[in-house]
DNA sequence: CGTGACACCTGGCAGC
DNA sequence: TGCTGCCAGGTGTCAC
């Protein structure tokens, strides 16, 4: 399910839900989902630990430890779930989390993409030692990028979905960034100009802002993390809208594949250079 | 190093 | 109703 959108939106709500919880035990139902160190550490070094704090990076969730930080990755289907007391797993729980107080918290992902990660107290997280600028980083700047963009030939859509360059971009949003800077998602990144840079950056930090005022968006599944339905999905302008007409010029949204991914686009208002 | 293809998984849905 | 193939909000790896 998430994006950055998505992913701040799930991280509010577990802040109000699990802060101060006790984990007393984990029970892990696929193994893969525990990136690193192995089962047998990850269940043995989290038991007892208190959550003190929940945040985001990028597309992860950081929950902060008594001692260390457990990172979370959601990938496609991950969701959390809450629940006030004892509740019988379902075929797509894979980890619980028991507190002291009775509550649980489920990991639940369909497609078993996700990944978690648990570091000591005082080792570097070194799963996110690679990404790139927050979207509201002060640092992120059209020349930066420009820098960034002069030794690649990928496309620009490949370049908004790389994280080590912008964390947090994902296939919803960035088909919306670049309908709104009026960009052809296949043009060569290294062909841009920085006035097209500078529309960029904005229009990154206004529609994922206004997707977190939404609360994400809502696509395909009934209901996202905690029970949490976004609403943005109507203030979509081409994605998942192939052959509707552009809120623009009116002409057929199309659908094409650019760097692997379904590519919806405003053929006549991203024409191209 | 940068790049594209592919692997990792399951379920929903369009088209026979 | 079945079956088949394609598609899905992501990223790690591997061979050029
Ligand atoms: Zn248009």
């Amino acid at each position: 399910m998430p994006e950055l959108p998505e992913v701040e939106t799930v991280v509010s709500l577990l802040k109000t839900l699990v802060v101060h919880e006790v984990i007393e035990s984990v029970e892990i139902y696929w193994n893969n989902i525990i990136g690193e160190p192995n089962v047998t550490t990850f269940r043995n070094n989290i038991e007892q630990q208190v959550i003190t704090d929940v945040t985001r990076r990028g597309k992860y969730i950081i929950f902060a430890l008594s001692n260390g930080h457990l990172v979370s990755h959601l990938r496609m289907e991950g969701k959390y779930y809450v629940y006030d007391e004892k509740v019988e797993k379902d075929k797509h729980t894979h980890v619980i989390f028991n507190f002291k107080s009775g509550k649980e918290m489920h990991y639940h992902d369909t497609r078993k993409f996700g990944k978690m990660y648990l570091y000591p107290k005082n080792e570097p997280l070194a799963i996110l030692s690679k990404l790139g600028y927050e979207p509201w980083d002060q640092d992120l700047s059209a020349d930066a990028l420009l820098d960034l963009a002069k030794r690649r030939s990928i496309s620009i859509k490949a370049f908004l979905l790389d994280q080590s360059v912008i964390a947090g971009i994902g296939n919803i949003y960035v088909n919306e960034i670049l309908f709104t800077t009026k960009i052809h998602p296949a043009q060569p990144v290294n062909t841009l100009s920085k006035k097209q840079f500078d529309a960029i950056i904005k229009a990154t930090a206004s529609i994922l802002s206004a997707a977190i005022e939404s609360g994400g968006t809502t696509i395909r599944s009934y209901t996202s993390s905690l029970g949490v339905t976004g609403l943005f999905q109507q203030q979509l302008n081409v994605h998942n809208r192939q052959n509707e007409a552009c809120n623009v010029c009116g002409s057929d949204i199309e659908k094409i594949v650019v760097a692997q991914r379904g590519t919806y686009l405003c053929p006549i208002c991203q024409s191209i250079q």
